[in-house]
DNA sequence: TTGTACGCGTTATCAA
DNA sequence: TTGATAACGCGTACAA
């Protein structure tokens, strides 16, 4: 560990005292040109770099924004994370990432270092296990800056960006049913998680605005984000007897899963049976035309946040600051088959 | 902004010193059972937090890892990173993330401010500009660990974990020749990147050991790795009249191009054409099994990388660390297509 | 077993 | 325009 140079060796090296070389190195108006310039020729010959941290120290604020979300390597979450950074690092913020892995204990954890790491605002996205918020409350208390995104709890009084999921699911629902479907399967995660929710609530919602009849046989609940969970479960539905016309699936990945398993079976895609599911664009576009994507902005979802946060964060008056929950509209993108 | 609880807080309130409590907090063995216990309990009741940031600054060690990749959003790197979070996590580190978005620039001023906050360890890709490699050099220079990984520059003396490109490239291609293909084009990157220089060189290998000639016109450099790039490419290439019988690809998702590409035309995969390309191996297993696909392990990448680094950054004998260059080998998935 | 005093690198306040 | 000094929150050598 190589010894660094602090304002203190610039300082000596000039015999002028550092508060005078901190001032010059930040171009403060009330020093002379001349030791500005010589501060500035010293520093750059000696190889200073200020050390960010004793600047946070002091000015209680670090500049850097925490990020939790279930997992990264998933698109959506890469995604989010993506637009988080871009948007950050433009106004000078750093981003700090955590992975719960979908554990309520892990993600206490994470919320404690970031808290103590003197972040200046934390955005998460909650892990499947999470149904307790005590963890964030104490955010709150210690007066640090909370965002929910996407994996959001409605009664926390915070902001919150999410995608229109009752909306999403509804729509590219209906869009099966047009295309003369009305024994659509549902795979999903579990319905304890309110995103899940909200996306099964759509699809009752299609069926019942055309009244199709709700088959309960037709739900499989999985538990993982897994294609091979969900091919599985395809599966069996399939050699269950109780076979549907299409599936809608809780996630593009749960999608490809069924795709799988139906050119395993020889089942012809979209004809025998339409496939559809949440996700990003790129399943339709290059995967498969027969797949059906509700395309989810994530990489502007985590713009947004971003953009959110930081108004927080800087806002004059905080007391006047308002809360505001923003609600993404999904994009369906379906294309004709061949 | 609220004022937090400090040991002195704690200090004053049970009249003992600060030095006191900062060994109770830790569990120093050398204070009595009688005061650790009282300050815990003082600790617990005000709430108080350690300040990470003013440890660090003792301790000359943040317990960071930065780490600079091009982009968040590519398979590849988010699951890199997800690699280097979790192996980083689990030993008491946390993970900063930057996207040098291509831009060499962006890389260098990314890689101060990382500098300038005090990282225990700098993890970098490099960007697709970077050709110097001055701003490394200078982190050697102040004593900063500094690992690369995938996008790295051979005549730097640090540690290093890569694909191995050439065996992987060479390999695949074995593939397309094996099953009776031999005007085979090559997609690919700006050849002069080290990757996209190796797996140039696997193809050109390949097609020599085979005694297949080399037809310059088969192959197509372009300038980003788009799946619309490549879409268009390959359009192109098929419109000149000089029609390949296979495509081997730089990355999956232009491999998705070209599958995009070949529908549109009508053209029969694999059978008239067939794909393939480097990438993570849920394209052959769910999108396609008509590509084959060169599956790079991003994730042990990441995790290895964390590990290495790590290794550096505790060792007792710094002198005497040597530098590492892991070389993993990719696997080659293919399916026999339908 | 505990306290005193100083230091980490920086900035802010006040005085000169 | 500049300097001395305290402060940010914590850890530790040294002394008691």
């Amino acid at each position: 560990m190589k010894k660094s140079i602090t304002i203190k060796d610039i300082a000596k090296k000039l015999n002028i005292s550092t508060a005078t070389v901190s001032r010059a190195l930040r171009g403060s108006s009330e020093i002379s040109k001349e030791t500005k310039s010589a501060v500035m020729k010293i520093a750059k010959e000696m190889h200073y770099h200020p050390n960010l941290l004793a600047r946070s120290l002091i000015n209680k604020t670090s500049k850097v924004l925490g990020v939790v979300v279930p997992t990264i390597n998933r698109q959506f979450w890469s995604n989010s994370i993506s637009g988080i950074e871009s948007v950050a690092y433009k106004k000078g913020y750093k981003v700090m990432i955590f992975q719960s892995a979908e554990s309520y204990q892990k993600e206490v954890e994470i919320v404690e270092i970031l808290a103590n790491s003197m972040v200046d605002g934390i955005l998460i996205a909650f892990s499947k296990e999470t149904q307790d918020y005590a963890h964030i409350e104490d955010l709150r208390e210690r007066g640090i800056p909370v965002l929910l995104f996407e994996r959001v709890c409605e009664s926390l009084p915070l902001s919150k960006v999410i995608t229109d999921d009752f909306f999403g699911a509804k729509c590219i629902v209906n869009h099966l049913i047009e295309r003369g479907k009305n024994r659509i399967a549902y795979i999903g995660g579990p319905l304890s998680l309110p995103v899940c929710m909200e996306r099964f609530r759509g699809y009752q919602s299609a069926l019942l605005e055309n009244k199709i009849s709700f088959d309960q046989d037709l739900v499989i609940e999985i538990s993982d984000f897994d294609a091979d969970f969900s091919s599985n479960a395809f599966k069996n539905l399939w050699h269950s007897g109780n076979r549907p016309d299409a599936v809608f699936c809780f996630a593009d990945i749960l999608a490809l899963g069924v795709l799988a398993a139906s050119k395993e079976l020889g089942i012809k895609v979209p004809k025998d049976l339409a496939i559809a599911g949440f996700g990003n664009d790129d399943i339709t576009k290059y995967v498969s035309p027969s797949i059906s994507t509700m395309a989810q902005p994530s990489f502007e979802i985590g713009q947004l946040a971003a953009k959110l946060i930081l108004k927080e964060i800087n806002f004059e008056e905080e007391d006047e600051f308002v809360f505001r929950t923003e609600i993404i509209k999904p994009n369906l993108i379906a294309r004709e088959s061949s």
